[in-house]
DNA sequence: GGTATACCCATTGACGCCCATATAATCCCA
DNA sequence: TGGGATTATATGGGCGTCAATGGGTATACC
């Protein structure tokens, strides 16, 4: 399967349009190309996006839980009603809904971040943002993990 | 199979006539694209729909049970009694039945909620409640559960 | 008759489809 | 391998279609 990888800036037209990146379009699904699946971000203020193939996987899981338990109708609620099929236009463009650009704060650019099997899309400075943190926070563990992997004798080195 | 995602806020006008949303309509099954099945939610204060088709399927879960089981008379009752077809017009329009309107709160608008399967009409207000309330316990469950909602917002990192 | 519901038609705004252009990437041949 | 030609991508905008909504009227049922 094809993977959502790298970063991309896109503009929003005045209609609300915006291009998913080339590569994005050519990592979906043969049969799932003009449409994409947008929901909020459980982590960040940011939005995700995946194939509808990537739900429907899903929605087996879900639906494979007894009809009347309580964790059917908590992920049928949490995830069904969270997710919005967007259809992608010839051009290759989707319309992002309101209320997810006021989640993300996003006005007239988007950053696109490939994740692998899906990818996120930010208001470009908050991306920025995002990605400094990260960085720095795999910095860290490095080092913490490193005392871990050599406990003794190690290079004092910082 | 078509699911009925995402969510919809639409007007009921005078006439008591409220619109099922584009998509929903054409995630019933092609033989019954003029029909609904409404039926009170055993958990909510909210409407559940689904399409007759489904129905016939619950029923055969049922009847799967021991004839005998107290739990299969109290579904029988409890399902079968209180459900209610309702036709969906040429502009894709229905009626909601009054006791289902005081059930659930519902004078000049709701909202649609789609489950799966199945869908939920809410009065507005009543929804964005139960969505936050939701969305809390999936990201609280999020650890427990992650063989089934792996896929959506995954990233590990932290 | 009075009430309720279905069908028909109209309006409005949003969205999809089509075409156009500029810039970037790629190709191809000398 | 250089450089013009071709293609692809991102973006802009016109316009027709469809969804949501409003309202008139016919039909049915009590």
């Amino acid at each position: 399967m094809e993977l959502f990888v790298s970063q991309f800036v896109n503009k929003i037209d005045k209609k609300g349009r915006v291009s998913l990146p080339s590569i994005f379009r050519n990592a979906l699904p043969q049969n799932s190309k003009n449409e994409i699946i947008l929901y909020k971000s459980l982590k960040h203020n940011s939005i995700e996006g995946c194939s509808s193939d990537r739900i429907k996987d899903i929605a087996e899981r879900i639906n494979k839980l007894d009809i009347f338990s309580e964790d059917q109708d908590d992920f049928a609620t949490s995830i069904f009603s969270e997710i919005i099929p967007t259809n992608i236009d010839k051009e290759g463009r989707f319309l992002i809904p309101d209320y997810l650009k006021k989640h993300s704060n996003i006005s007239s650019k988007v950053t696109f971040v490939g994740q692998g099997h899906y990818f996120q899309i930010w208001e470009p400075k908050a991306a920025i943002e995002r990605q400094k943190k990260s960085r720095a926070r795999l910095i860290k563990k490095k080092k913490s993990l490193s005392s871990i992997i050599f406990p003794i004798g190690s290079s004092n080195e910082k």
